[in-house]
Parts: structure tokens; sequence; C-alpha cells
DNA sequence: GAATTCTCGACCAATTCATTCTAACTATTT
DNA sequence: AAATAGTTAGAATGAATTGGTCGAGAATTC
């Protein structure tokens, strides 16, 4: 009874919770949030479908909790690629690529919500401004790192940063509207070969 | 006003289902029967909903001339993916290949009515039996041809072929229910591989 | 300008869907 | 073993969605 006793139940709980989100997600990446019914995520968990709202208070919050899940898993994947090289030209590629490929799974999501539901907008920008600020502070870590190690030129890494984010937000719009019939990869490459070559000192 | 005679609007109507087809069809094959609305079609034809109704007398309608539609355009990629080589292995691999890829994209479509609406289960069971037929005729027509070129040992054909295609048709399951972890490119080399070397004269 | 072809908004009935309610069932505590 | 807390799910509900209809009016052809 005392509240911060966690007993069996809880813990069984939170698993529950996860195991939703989890399942869930797959479901709704697929379908979007409109077209993902309560009922399609219940069978996929074999429950029934209204002890779903035992764990979640509305298929809202499930969606709130995946998308923010996803985003956590997006950082992880970026602040972990950028550790798996040393030249700071081998981080800002692989920040790129993680960041693009992540992303392409995200755009479902994204593009479940620019449907109408006017109510998610609010708090899906909420997460991107927040995403947008860490993603700003990777990158000048990046620009810094390069910098120092006499690879990069930059002048002020924080607009340099927000130059070479703006460049992926633009990337990212073809990946909402349009089809797969774009070559992000040779889009991709083309773009970090400007940047490198009006980045990188010659 | 005789009937033989088609006039603009005749060739325009036709125009127009071919289109709506087309529309109809991406949109299927991503979301399946049921989770695809008339509304949708629609809008992506920038037409009004019931303008449809004009060309088509129902949504069962669209998605039969849809599946019908990729049956045909299965077939001919199956008898031009045989021409294209002349060895009977190559004609084979190719075959089983290309038959592989299409099957992934009808798969969407057969995912649709499993769901329940056994209406359509009748009209697809016809489509399926008639391909069963022609499936089998062109694997016979490759093994006769590998016989006769002394490539393929095979006593009776007909049985060869339907021994093939249960093959083939095993390998479509888990196209369907599980999700696309099977690396099935992997699994059908190594199905030809025994294929060849239970038939081919060594 | 009449006839025909085509489009679409408004409407309808049926279904679907998210959510709530309630009653049961299981595990834990007292 | 009674009481309590945690958990499940079938049925009910009310609002939204959706396939389909209809008739009025554009657009096109004759």
């Amino acid at each position: 009874m005392v509240s911060h006793i966690y007993n069996l139940y809880m813990v069984n709980k939170e698993e529950y919770r996860k195991k939703i989100i989890k399942t869930a997600g797959q479901i709704f990446s697929r379908y979007g949030f409109k077209k993902t019914t309560m009922e399609e995520i219940a069978r996929a968990l074999k429950m029934g479908k209204s002890s779903i709202y035992y764990y979640y208070q509305s298929k809202e919050d499930i969606f709130e909790a995946v998308v923010l899940n996803e985003a956590n898993i997006l950082r992880n994947e970026l602040t972990a690629a950028i550790k798996e090289v040393d030249s700071p030209i081998g981080k800002m590629k692989n920040y790129v690529f993680v960041r693009m490929k992540s992303f392409e799974k995200l755009a479902n999501y994204y593009n479940a919500i620019f449907d109408k539901n006017l109510d998610h907008y609010e708090f899906i920008e909420k997460i991107r401004e927040k995403y947008d600020r860490v993603e700003i502070a990777i990158l000048r870590l990046i620009l810094y790192d390069g910098a120092r190690k006499k690879v990069f030129n930059v002048a002020n890494s924080e607009y340099t940063a927000m130059a070479i984010q703006t460049t992926l937000k633009g990337l990212e719009v073809p990946l909402f509207w349009k089809k797969k019939e774009v070559h992000i990869e040779d889009r991709l490459n083309a773009i970090l070969d400007v940047l490198f070559n009006g980045i990188v000192i010659r």
C-alpha cells in the first residue's frame, strides 16, 4: 500500500505497457494512426480490446508513447553512430546516414498525423522541437571536434549546425509526400560531397 | 448511337477506368481492401467520390479489376522472364525469381482478403485456379525444353511441374503470414540449388 | 439547343470504432 | 477465509466513418 514500493503487479504492468508500445508501434508504423484500430492492437497482443485500457487511457496515449519511444531509439542510434568512428568526416557521414535511415521509419508516423487530428499536432511539434535542439547540439559537437582536429573549417559552429540541419530537413520532405522513387542514398551522397567540399580544409 | 461505334466519351471512359485501376491498385496494395476507402481513391484521383461510381459499380468491382490486372501483369512478366534466357536452367531460375518477386506485391492483396469477406474468397480462388493451370503449363514447357536439350532429367513433366509448383507455394506461406524477416532470396537460392541438383544430368 | 456524358455535393443506412461499464476471476494481504 | 487489490474481457454505447445513392447541374457532342 505504500506508494514507493512496487509489488509484483506493478512489475508486470510496466512490462505489459512496454509490450503494448512495441506491438502497437509495429502496427502504427505500417498503417498510420487512423487506420490502426484498437481491435488490431488487441488481437496482435492476444488480449481483449478493453484490457488495453487498463494500461493506457486512450489510443492517443498509446500513440504518444510509441512516438516518444521511437524518438528515444533514434537518439540512441545517433549517438552510437558518431561514437563508432573517430574521424570528424566519418562522424558526420554516419550521423547523416543513420538519421535519414531512421527517418524513413518515422515518416510513417508523421504521415499519420498530417492527416487531420490537430490535437496531436501540438504534441508532435513539441517532440520535434526538443529533438531539433538535441540535433543541433550533436552537430555542433561534431563540427567543433572537427575544427579542433583541423579537419573542418567552421567559423560559427552554431550557424553551421543549423545550416546542415536545414539541409537535412529539406531532404525529409520528399520522404513524406512523395513515394520512394527518390534515390535518397544517392542524393545523400551528393549532399555530403557538397557539404564536405565546402567545409574541409584543402 | 449505333452500339459498335465508340464515340469520344467512350474512349475517355475506358481510359478513366484504367486510371482508376492503377491508382486504386497502389492504395489497395498498401493498405489492403478493407482499410482502403473510396474517399481515398477519389482524393488520389482528384475526383469526387461519387464520380467513381460512374465508372465502377462498387468497391469490390474495383478490387476485382485491380487483382485481375495485377494477375495479367504477372503472367506477362513471367513469360517475358523465361524468354530472356536460353538455357533451361536460366529459364527456370528467372521464372522462380520473377514469380516470387511479383508475389511479394500480390501478397498485400491476398492479405486483404483473408480478413473476412468470404464473398471475395470465391472470386480469388477462381483466379488462383486459372493461374495454377497457366503456371503448370509454363513449368512443363521449361522442363520439357530442358529435357529435350538434355539438361533436365524428368520422367514425367506434368508431375514434376506440379511438384515444383507445390514447393513454390510452400514458399508463399511465410510471405502471407509472417513478416519480412525471412530471407526469401536466400531460401530461394537454396531451393533452386536442391531443385537443380536433383534434376540436372551430371 | 437538345441530347448525352460526366461530375459532385448532399444525404442515408449500415457498419465500425474508441471508449466505458460491469461482472467475474486471480493473486495478495490481513 | 474474508477482504482487498490487480487484472481481464464481453457487452453496451454513442459518435464517427464509410460504401453507396440521387438528382441537379456542368461539359461535351450532335
